[in-house]
DNA sequence: CACGATAGTGTTTTTGGTACACCTTGTCAA
DNA sequence: TTGACAAGGTGTACCAAAAACACTATCGTG
């Protein structure tokens, strides 16, 4: 993050403004979220999400796109506005807004994010058990986390989530661990191709002794979004 | 809103942040909008939505809440946040960031507002024959017109278009001037009482010249939000 | 070739939503 | 006084979507 030396004598005075990203993917059937560790004050050493201050000529959007690459290395991640934070107390440096966003990655997006600029390392951390976080951005993930459960039942943001090719025990798998319960494989099944959004790539899944699955892509990668 | 004079040679310069507000009311069936008269330039003269700059020790919320009282006398009003606009070219003055929200409240609180502070004029207008607006505050108010829409589905907000006491028959008015098309009364009426969150007040209203019809309260005014 | 492990498949029941028509109770005017 | 008008208030039959539920298929391995 920027200096904080200035402070403001304007008549006027204005927040620093930034945008802050919780990224999300599923590891193992948990749900995981990705994190920086502070390499500057305040909160020097604790991890937080990735994010900074707004360049006073650039989109909030664009904002939120750049502080993610720079901090993780994480690109063309589809990012969605959650909701903006601005208690006066949440940051000791000075006022600062946060507009923070969220975005659902594959699990092949894991390929371990380098660490950069000033975040001093990065990982992912299973949502269950998540370390001490600075400022107000365990706050943050939580909101997040209902957004993301809540999306689930009217929009399609689950297949954000699969690779490119899936089976649908993986695609299962993914909703039971967001959901945190069992679902009825026929059901689910049943549920998910009536929605005619993917399709069988015609390929076969071999992993472990067992009988093979078949694969399946989303069929618009483009517009996997809302349904109702 | 306040002097736009200053400008930033910090080295960091931090942009503006407002907050704006859409009002909705339901008046002779039809949703409506308040908008404030701008008295200031620019868009002097145009019609906008009430709101103002962030004061540097105010919560946004408080911001929200301190704007509308000002511009339009609006008070004890639910809000709720929107969205937060901040394309770079939104406001000529100089950089703005636009936290916005939007707020439901009964026909009755229309007792018409006072303008105040640098609103010009108030006034309520219909949502669909809504004038010129200043700023990006169109496209504002669409994205709140599509929230409250979509939230009627799955949340019980539209009870705050309602005055303590009120009947059913009003109650499906406000839905149907909302979803923009007639409703069945008995299913209706069997899907209301079924939430369980509305009593009879014993007392009957009697206008016109016909039927009295029974009035309704809700149970619990503090918590009538999400059902699901 | 038998066993273990996951993949894959249909039917029945329940439930929630939709469609639909008539009687009731008041006002008002003839 | 009474008949016409206007809105208030009520129940049932049908349909579609969701939930419950158990067995066979196919692969790897020992």
């Amino acid at each position: 993050m920027r200096a904080p030396e200035q402070t403001f004598s304007y008549r006027y005075p204005h927040p620093a403004v930034t945008t802050d990203v919780v990224v999300f993917t599923i590891r193992d059937g948990r749900l995981c979220t990705l994190l920086v560790k502070r390499a500057n004050a305040p909160y020097q050493g604790s991890w937080a999400l990735p994010g900074g201050f707004l360049d006073i000529d650039e989109d909030l959007d664009a904002c939120a796109e750049r502080e993610l690459a720079e901090e993780t290395g994480l690109t063309d991640v589809y990012l969605e506005q959650l909701f903006t934070f601005g208690r006066t107390d949440r940051d000791p440096r000075e006022r600062v807004i946060s507009v923070t966003y969220y975005a659902l990655v594959p699990q092949h997006a894991l390929s371990t994010p380098r660490a950069a600029s000033d975040a001093a390392a990065v990982g992912w951390f299973a949502f269950e058990d998540l370390p001490e976080l600075a400022f107000d951005h365990a706050e943050i993930i939580d909101m997040a986390h209902r957004r993301l459960v809540a999306k689930l039942d009217y929009s399609t943001i689950a297949f954000q989530f699969m690779p490119e090719a899936f089976t649908l025990s993986e695609l299962q798998c993914v909703y039971e661990s967001l959901l945190n319960q069992p679902l009825d494989k026929r059901n689910f099944r049943k549920r998910i191709l009536s929605l005619d959004l993917i399709e069988e790539t015609g390929c076969q899944r071999r992993t472990g002794k067992h009988r093979p699955a078949r694969e399946y892509r989303v069929k618009h990668p483009d517009r996997v979004e809302i349904i109702k």
